[in-house]
DNA sequence: CCATTATTTCCATATTTCTAGAAATATAAT
DNA sequence: ATTATATTTCTAGAAATATGGAAATAATGG
């Protein structure tokens, strides 16, 4: 991953409303939540919001859509928040164990 | 960790010459660098900017300064860094093994 | 104390991002 | 076909962020 790849993902993750969808994506699994779904659990928010953030997402790779009859259903897309977090935790430390974190942090 | 500061964090990472200084200072591990040989690294920019983007991380609590002599050292805070990454992951897929990552990522 | 080096604050300008109303598009139900 | 529901695009104003020059502050050595 490039620098500037990630500089975007953290862009759309580094905002309320889209790091609340994304987390509530990330819990919901394979299948994903329609919108209207997401509008409630965002309380209701006006839909041009909505459709922008999650626009937003998507175009970052964050999120994936597919239409379900009616509704489009939204879904996290895990292997780009794992190449995030491996690009962030690259080679820390130089390889050597964390003080902090012990064995579980470094070499993720 | 609570979304407001996650996405504190977030956006301190979501930028270019920051992600840089932050992912060098994350493998340069405990000792960590002064803002003169930083400056070098991102190509000499101008003193301001990075001292601005160095507050930027440093308010946010992903690095930390120490003074040293004449010099001032910047750190990364992995403590910080490990947060935000179980807040992203936090339940991820219900609990459940995800498709993609296998054995490595739920439950990070 | 004065000069030098290291870093930050102040300031103005340029750019990007957020928000939501109104209109447009897409799918399905009758 | 017509109507209702679901979602997106267009638009523009308000708010936040990025950049760097110039001046200010902090620490050290002579």
């Amino acid at each position: 991953m490039k620098n500037k790849s990630a500089v975007q993902l953290l862009a759309a993750l580094a905002q309320d409303s889209r790091l609340t969808i994304f987390r509530l994506l990330v819990q919901q699994g394979e299948t994903g939540l329609p919108v209207s779904k997401i509008s409630e659990a965002l309380g209701g928010m006006a839909g041009a919001t909505l459709s922008f953030h999650l626009k937003e997402l998507s175009h970052a790779g964050l999120i994936d859509a597919q239409q379900q009859g009616r509704f489009i259903f939204y879904k996290a897309n895990l292997s780009q928040m794992k190449m995030l977090i491996d690009f962030l935790t690259d080679n820390c430390c130089q390889g050597q164990p964390c003080a902090v974190t012990a064995n579980k942090f470094c070499g993720l």
